[in-house]
DNA sequence: CCTATCACG
DNA sequence: GACGTACGTGATAGGA
């Protein structure tokens, strides 16, 4: 028996699976992730050492899939087209697995075209042929029928379990020959290998035993008794021979490596000792007989740094002022495939802003600024300091900069690329944002811009960075950067580049180690470039009909301004809230007077002036009217021309990703987002955003989505059921509170339920409901005592959600994306209240915004596949997408942004409701809504 | 710099 | 029983 030769044939790609799910998610000191790895290296060492002489392996191969797309997709479109993607932080460790394997001298297997289970079937039958006995390494139900009597069978090392004819055939009921019969038969909604409906492996089992095989059972079907059974085979006929034809597994392929290459030998010590000493595998290495403080030296030039260790020295830092200097810094760059990144520039509006200079960080500590545009601190006046010409520089700069091999790190990178692409062409990718990375961990723990460069490097290095302050100076005396001397700009520039690559290397372990990693990869960075486009494409506003709209505000603001005046009995500033407040309830007297309680003024606001105007004051209703012209007037008419880019003619806004604590996007600068709508007069200002001629403005919307998530995530048949079916929801409502008929429902009810199904969004309460309604508060707590009686899931929604803060610290969107709630736990009930309110609509609010966010990523692409990138998006308003199109485009851009909008959740997750997405288009905003 | 107000979803 | 309360943003003007 010892003269026996034993193949065992690994599945590679099914264990690295495995032993992702298994392990924890361990980092290596570089902070990549490496727990698949270890489990992948830990069973491979059990092969080799472990097994005793009689099973235990002469020869090895680990057997890995190539690529996804395999001779099968040929056959068949749709096969596995339903996979998601890996996890991403099992990603980076496909090829260390593959360098695992390599260390232990055994060979990786792999072919361009076919899958793991072909070659491993090509191996079977060969090493069989050669009379050897064969054991492969998987538990993959598809390699069952290569199981044979004695010669071949399978081990599941994570079991501990060998499977043979007597297994294969206890678990598909005919022995493993029979196995890709049945397998067609039943099909794999994984793989999307469609089998027959309703037939599982019972079903299968009893009609081959029966019929033998697919070819009979097909011809033979009309025999079959049950009437549905048989019914369905003989509609899947087709499906039924493709499925057989794709899991049978092909053995036609010259082995590339020789049977005998394949034996299995003493592993060399020192590159296994390498390798896992690089991983920090220290358990390993005891085995192996390495004592893991004497490790080899480590095995890449790039030394794993611990950040904290590398103090910042900002005399290290360099200034680059030859090409010669410069060219040995992008030669240099070029290797450290990770680079940190910061552009200066004169503005901090970037589609303003020229660029001033470039810093580059190589690794922590070793930084260097690139001056491009800088004068002298006398500005024009006196003589500009030595620099390597811009153009020069930014041509030796640009294939490093577009190199896909390095990827550039930035803090708040968007604003670079804008600054580059602008107008020197430049395309930096690939990209990382240590911002959106310190955004996603930290959601809801911070407020403001703490998300900035100077706080996150205070926060996560203990470093202060040099405020902009120090080197541009402050208030009046403040200078653009090009005006900074090259030795203070150089430390500040170069620091900010150096602690991007250091906020980089703390926050990618701690992306794994939360799990956060795909959120970051999936719902952060892609919509960098999404976004830097549409900032750059702008959007066009009718100037003259802004200013038009201007003037007739001041006319009809003077106007009124002179009634209040002669109503007041006195002239006062009709926009101060305290004089006004005086006016009203001091001199006059009105009744309804609230004053604040942290200022001890009157309030003014909106609700307490209709109060008033209900009773048929005049001034308040006066104020009303001048208050909003002043709004539109100021906010709008007189901003809007003002932020017209002199270059472009557009407006520009700027989209900020890392601003809200739900994932919702924000808009400033001007802010697009709050665009006047729900009144006449502001619909006029809407009005101007106009598209160029020829084109189209086009809006495609989410209708109801945070209700539909709302039905989705609390799960409440009823809602779910309306959106089903179509039916007005707020009608639906009304009719399960009150009950009283959908059908000529009065409109005032239904305004009702309409308040309560977005008071419930918000976190309800009775006081709000009932300030919103102008109802008594004990009727509003009626209102939602049987709201929660008809649709009991609500209440159990909120108290899992508020359990959950309370537990973790934070609550989740359906997408994975966190919001911590920090007040959750406050003494304050007033702060707890808050917290508690905002952790009931951070799901909801957020898994909207998560939504049109992969819809975001997926739509140009969609568009160009479709030769529709005329097509332009250029808003995003939360729920809303807006774009400019060739008016002769605009039905079939259209139809493919619906089709991405509608479907953005797949194929990570099936909602209950269906997604209805609403398209308009016209010559203005206010058109195509 | 903070507060009040109001535009949007 | 009292406490204050709808969720998420950004821009403007007034006033200390």
């Amino acid at each position: 028996m010892s003269e026996q030769k034993h193949l065992y044939l690994v599945d590679g790609s099914s264990f690295i699976f495995r032993a992702y799910h298994v392990l924890p998610p361990l980092t290596n000191s570089e902070g990549i992730p490496t727990g698949a790895v270890y489990g992948f290296a830990n069973m491979l060492w059990k092969l080799i050492d472990e097994l005793n002489d009689t099973d235990g392996p002469t020869h090895l191969a680990v057997i890995f899939d190539a690529s996804s797309h395999t001779f099968r997709n040929e056959m068949y479109d749709q096969y596995k087209a339903n996979r998601p993607d890996p996890p991403e932080d099992l990603v980076p460790q496909f090829p260390l697995v593959r360098d695992a394997t390599r260390a232990f001298s055994v060979p990786c297997i792999e072919e361009e075209g076919i899958e793991a289970d072909d070659i491993i079937a090509c191996y079977t039958h060969a090493a069989r042929k050669e009379g050897w006995k064969v054991t492969i390494v998987s538990s993959d139900k598809d390699l069952m029928q290569l199981v044979d009597d004695g010669q071949v069978d399978m081990l599941d090392t994570m079991k501990n379990k060998r499977i043979g004819p007597a297994e294969v055939e206890e678990k598909f009921g005919v022995p493993p020959a029979k196995v890709g019969e049945i397998l067609a038969l039943m099909g794999d909604s994984v793989d999307n290998i469609p089998g027959v409906k309703g037939v599982g492996v019972k079903t299968a089992a009893r009609l081959i035993t029966e019929y033998g095989d697919t070819e009979t059972l097909i011809a033979r079907a009309d025999e079959i008794k049950q009437p549905k059974l048989r019914e369905n085979i003989q509609n899947s006929t087709e499906e039924i021979r493709i499925s057989r034809k794709l899991v049978d597994l092909y053995c036609d392929w010259n082995l590339t490596e020789p049977l005998d290459s394949l034996e299995l030998k003493d592993p060399p010590k020192e590159p296994l000792a390498e390798f896992l000493g690089k991983h920090g595998f220290k358990s390993m290495l005891t085995k192996l007989g390495v004592r893991s403080s004497g490790t080899p030296k480590p095995a890449t030039p790039q030394t794993p740094v611990n950040v904290e260790q590398v103090p910042f020295k900002h005399e290290d830092y360099e200034t680059v002022t030859t090409v010669e200097a410069l060219t040995s810094w992008v030669e240099e760059a070029r290797t450290c495939g990770c680079l940190g990144f910061d552009t200066e520039t004169n503005d901090l509006n970037c589609m303003r802003a020229e660029l001033v200079g470039i810093s580059l960080a190589t690794r922590p500590g070793r930084a260097c600024y690139v001056p491009l545009a800088h004068v002298s601190d006398e500005g024009l006046l006196g003589e500009a300091p030595e620099q390597v010409d811009c153009e020069e520089a930014l041509a030796l700069l640009k294939p490093l900069l577009e190199d896909p091999a390095v990827q550039k790190v930035g803090h708040n990178i968007k604003y670079d690329l804008l600054v580059l692409r602008n107008r020197h062409g430049i395309d930096v990718a690939p990209i990382e944002d240590t911002m959106l990375m310190g955004y996603v961990l930290d959601c809801g723990k911070h407020v403001g811009g703490q998300y900035g460069l100077d706080p996150a490097a205070k926060r996560e290095l203990g470093h202060e960075t040099i405020p902009f302050k120090e080197v541009a100076g402050t208030g009046r005396n403040q200078v653009t950067f090009d005006k900074v001397p090259l030795d203070r700009a150089t430390e500040y520039a170069a620091e900010d580049a150096d602690v991007a690559l250091r906020l980089y290397q703390a926050f990618k372990p701690r992306l794994w180690r939360d799990r956060m990693t795909t959120v970051y990869e999936r719902l952060e960075r892609p919509l960098v470039p999404v976004l830097a486009r549409m900032e750059e494409r702008g959007i066009a506003v009718d100037r003259a009909a802004l200013s038009r709209l201007s003037a007739d505000y001041a006319d009809r603001m003077a106007a009124l301004e002179t009634e209040i005046h002669e109503l007041a009995g006195e002239e006062f500033n009709i926009g101060s809230p305290k004089q006004l407040g005086e006016i009203l309830f001091g001199k006059m007297g009105l009744p309804g007077g609230r004053k604040s309680s942290k200022t001890g003024a009157y309030s003014t606001d909106q609700d307490t002036l209709e109060t008033l105007a209900v009773d048929d004051f005049e001034l308040p209703k006066k104020v009303l009217d001048w208050r909003q012209l002043a709004k539109l007037k100021s906010t709008y008419a007189d901003a809007l021309v003002a932020a017209v880019n002199p270059r472009t003619n557009r407006v520009h806004t700027s989209f900020t990703l890392a601003a809200s604590t739900t994932g919702r996007l924000a808009s400033s600068d001007p802010n697009l987002q709050n665009i006047p709508i729900r009144t006449d007069e502001g619909a006029k200002i809407r009005e101007t955003f106009i598209a160029e001629s020829g084109n189209v403005l086009l809006s495609a919307d989410y209708s109801q989505i945070e209700l539909r998530l709302l039905a989705h995530i609390a799960d409440i048949p009823q809602l779910k059921q309306a959106f089903e079916g179509g039916v007005d929801i707020h009608a639906m409502t009304a009719s399960e509170m009150f009950g009283v008929p959908v059908e000529g429902m009065d409109p005032m009810i239904r305004r009702d339920a309409k308040a309560i199904n977005f008071g419930i969004i918000y976190g309800i309460s009775a006081f709000g409901l009932a300030r919103n309604l102008g109802i008594p508060r004990d009727k509003a707590a009626d209102y939602i005592n049987r709201y929660f009686e008809r649709f009991p899931g609500i209440r159990e929604y909120m108290n899992r959600t508020k359990l959950m803060a309370r537990e973790k610290g934070y609550v989740e969107t359906l997408f994975g994306r966190r919001t911590y709630t920090p007040l959750i736990k406050s003494q304050r009930q007033n702060e707890r209240g808050f917290a508690e309110r905002a952790a009931i609509n951070a799901p909801i609010q957020g898994s909207a915004a998560d939504i049109i966010r992969r819809a975001m990523t997926r739509i140009e692409p969609a568009l160009q596949g479709e030769g529709l990138e005329a097509a332009r998006m250029l808003l995003q308003v939360h729920d809303e997408l807006i774009f400019e199109v060739p008016a002769d485009k605009a039905e079939a851009a259209g139809t493919v942004i619906r089709k991405v909008m509608e479907e953005a959740c797949a194929p990570v997750l099936e909602l209950d409701v269906p997604l209805v997405v609403d398209v308009g288009t016209g010559a203005t905003w206010a058109a195509a809504h």
